[in-house]
DNA sequence: AAATCTTTGTGTATAAAGTACACAATTGTA
DNA sequence: TACAATTGTGTACTTTATACACAAAGATTT
């Protein structure tokens, strides 16, 4: 929660640099130890938390914005961000607009407008990023997908929203490249799209699979020195794997 | 293209009425004798057409709005539009700013104003609605996917999103429920199938597909009248049908 | 009335993809 | 050295997709 003056100071700010009545929204995936998590900011002297959001400036493109937004908000950056949907319901951030009523009125308090938000969603290494909370936000960090806490705003739609619009991706584009490291195994692979969906699959067959899609280049050299047997590190292969991504897979008809 | 005077009302009404810096276009895809066709607006003495479009009201919901607008400039009622992308290019609406850049001043003139446009597309029984121009078009018309004029601003690029949309929507739900008459033969549906795919299917294997969907039901009456053997009538069965676009159909994973 | 043309309904053989398993190989640990 | 855990590879079976062939129904032609 903002000090009147740190209001009225975002306000006027805001007015200048930013389009009314638009927002955008950040669901970014990471991926640890066979967990999905979700990148989450807690505000100043909040319990509720709200995914990374922003504005867009006047004259800025909105995909631009989406990753200055995130960046600015949790320290991410050269995120690839995937529109997904836009939340239009009038009330949607009935709990920001009533917030400051008290504070300023209506026509100087930035957040009393209507705001539609533009859905974003990213899959990131987990360990490729350093999350950092803004001035706003006292924590910004990981949580798991099943142990979320509450979200404030319409934040659970919108993050529910984008994990399926992320198994939909699944199913005709190949997704890792963004969220795994450089090289890694085929189990470790899977336990991505195990997380993704929610569910165990058949390790020979997601093998046969993932392979079939020719995405893959597999090292020469096993992974040594690891408990049991050394398994056999793979990397995408890169044009590959872009292809796929404006082709698709599945050709359906 | 507006007189000084219809410019300056339009733009005092709009201000009053709208939110800033957004607005919905619909691609509206029809189906008649095999063709897809598009509904486009041409405006006043321009040769370019239009995608029929419009702005969202302060405390609208968008899907309403996008409803709203569609019945405002085309007369088409109660059409089930679905949301697909939103257009957010600085200068996607270059050419609108700049018709009236020496009529109005820019303050005052409401297409001066930058506008990220939220695309809805459709689909609709060709012979169940009756386009009606508005006032600020000439004419509302259907027109061939195979035969589409210039379009304005960034029109081209929206309508090719939303078939493209349409393309990935039939491999995962069932469709032709707003596009087909009632009852329909099996190779009447097969033919909006190719419309949109935009090309041929083999009769045998479509039909083994689709009725695999489990959506249809067949009428115990074959169609008689027609030249050669009467074909059976089919009818979408509601509840599948919805059921399956809910769920989907391929499973993927 | 018979032959013919066109369109629709149904079936079948083959190929490809998806699913459910079994077993051997490698590595650290008991 | 036996054992547990994990990984690599293969195989039988089922389902789905694809490519065809042929029969039936109605209108048209001869």
């Amino acid at each position: 929660m903002l000090t009147k003056k740190q209001l009225i100071e975002f306000s006027d700010e805001a007015r200048k640099n930013y389009l009314d009545h638009i927002s955008i929204d950040c669901v970014v995936f990471g991926f640890h130890e066979g967990q999905m998590k979700v990148l989450l900011l807690q505000p100043h002297d909040e319990k509720k938390w709200l995914l990374p959001g922003g504005f867009v400036m006047k004259r800025e493109p909105i995909e631009q914005a989406a990753n200055r937004i995130l960046k600015e908000r949790t320290g991410l950056d050269k995120i690839f961000l995937q529109q997904f949907y836009v939340f239009g319901d009038p009330d949607r951030a009935k709990f920001h607009s009533d917030l400051y009523k008290d504070t300023l009125p209506d026509h100087e308090n930035w957040f009393s407008n209507r705001f539609l938000s533009i859905g974003y969603y990213a899959l990131v290494d987990f360990f490729g990023v350093v999350p950092q909370p803004d001035q706003f936000s006292e924590t910004c960090t990981w949580r798991d997908l099943d142990d979320m806490p509450e979200l404030l705003l319409d934040h659970e739609q919108i993050f529910k929203t984008a994990l399926d619009a992320l198994r939909l991706q699944l199913n005709h584009q190949p997704i890792g490249y963004n969220l795994m490291p450089r090289e890694f195994t085929m189990p470790e692979l899977q336990k991505l799209y195990e997380a993704i969906l929610g569910k165990k699959l058949d390790r020979r067959n997601f093998q046969r699979r993932i392979l079939g899609f020719g995405i893959l280049n597999r090292a020469e050299q096993p992974r040594k020195g690891g408990a049991h047997k050394a398994p056999y590190l793979y990397s995408f292969d890169l044009e590959n794997y872009q292809n796929a991504l404006t082709e698709g897979f599945r050709g359906g008809w």
